[in-house]
DNA sequence: ATTATTTATTAGGTATACCTAATTTTTTGT
DNA sequence: ACAAAAAATTAGGTATACCTAATAAATAAT
């Protein structure tokens, strides 16, 4: 069985691997991302390569293997399981799941994620709109993109966000922008990309493009113009 | 903040305490307990002597502290709470639930054990019949007592078990003897102290003493003679 | 192409939570 | 009361997961 502190590694190799468009994560971005000292990462990624969950060749990165792209799926399952159990059953706001989360996705017990999986409504995506990988590691299909890729008059659905701090996620709160709310870009401003957005009954907001990145969205029509 | 490793062992004092009839425990029973050696549970229990949890007086055995007792009550409450919602939320069978709550009780956010608490109806006893404190380290009111203590002719009624060993467990499970199962005490063997039991509708069994010792009973009528 | 900067690696250290083996202290049995 | 047994304590060791500081290697900048 895999090591709850291997399932950490995994899951961070994995988010930067995705979220950086080269597939490879350095060491460096990773021990920054996590938190920790590149000798740490360093000492613990020659074990992952041992254990064949990463494959850590010298200074080409870091890539991780089938099984450990396996299992970095799981531990993002049981993640976005209980963020999504948290939000809807438990009544977290979005912005609490992901610290508990952390915590409770070290508990292995594939029966306990079916249950748990079941009283949150066999959710497709987590609160924050992410896809939840299936127990073989498939992801459902969406076409997210970020908001600030929208053309003038598109009318898309917020999927989810990026970034994960509370100070982003208090913003959006602030904002009364949430999950499956519906945006129509109503202009988009030359100058530096900032985009007004009406939302709900009408309200308006101007979105600065570094915000605008951080969202992700979908488009609500199959022939948008984003979608070119 | 209390650290997780403290908690196990402030549970583990405090259960010795109470299912032994002294109120100390002593340093070798504490590590065979919790399957640790005494020179490891030795240099542990001079830390919580620091930290003001416990009072460990060179022989005179383990006491815990008014804090000490606190905390403890507080991991209880929360391994019950667990316990409760694994059984009545998830419908985990009685024999499961144990394992899985020992470390769903180390995650400390007081929000999510009250929403759990909620979710599982707020209950007062888990599914092995054991009491909850509540937030302050109040137990609500029972007569326990074991099965074992009985006098012929006692009806009563089955509030938990003292042992919580899969085998005990699922042996109780074959006899269909669970929780809040009302027993009739038909016979008492002088022999070896074995009880002949009547249960459900009619069904017979007969228990070794050193069964009936794990069980724990309330009587049904107030003034039955084991009161005495 | 050579220096400067960044990144990776090595060396060596700390704290925690365990362990075994040896010794001391306490308790128990006769 | 004293030997035997049990329990507590000390001494010293291991593995893990971190760290800092120093060095080596790779990449970028002029």
């Amino acid at each position: 069985m895999i090591k709850t502190s291997d399932e950490k590694y995994l899951r961070a190799i994995y988010h930067i691997s995705l979220s950086e468009k080269h597939v490879k994560a350095s060491l460096s971005e990773l021990a920054y991302y996590m938190d920790l000292k590149p000798p740490t990462v360093f000492e613990r990624l020659k074990i992952l390569g041992d254990e064949k969950l990463i494959i850590y060749n010298k200074n080409k990165g870091i890539r991780l293997t089938k099984v450990g792209q396996k299992e970095a799926l799981n531990v993002i399952r049981k993640h976005r399981i209980w963020e999504t159990f948290l939000h809807k059953v438990c009544k977290f706001s979005w912005s609490e799941v992901h610290e508990l989360a952390e915590k409770l996705q070290n508990i292995n017990s594939e029966k306990l994620m079916d249950r748990i999986f079941v009283l949150s409504g066999e959710p497709k995506f987590d609160p924050h709109g992410d896809p939840i990988p299936d127990k073989w590691g498939v992801l459902p299909l969406t076409e997210r993109r970020p908001l600030l890729n929208s053309v003038e008059g598109c009318k898309c659905i917020v999927l989810g966000v990026n970034e994960d701090g509370p100070d982003f996620l208090n913003y959006l709160t602030d904002l009364k922008i949430g999950l499956n709310e519906k945006l129509s870009v109503e202009k988009i401003f030359p100058f530096d990309g900032s985009l007004k957005v009406r939302f709900r009954q009408g309200e308006m907001a101007v979105l600065s493009p570094k915000v605008a990145e951080q969202i992700m969205v979908s488009c609500m029509k199959a022939n948008c113009l984003c979608r070119q």
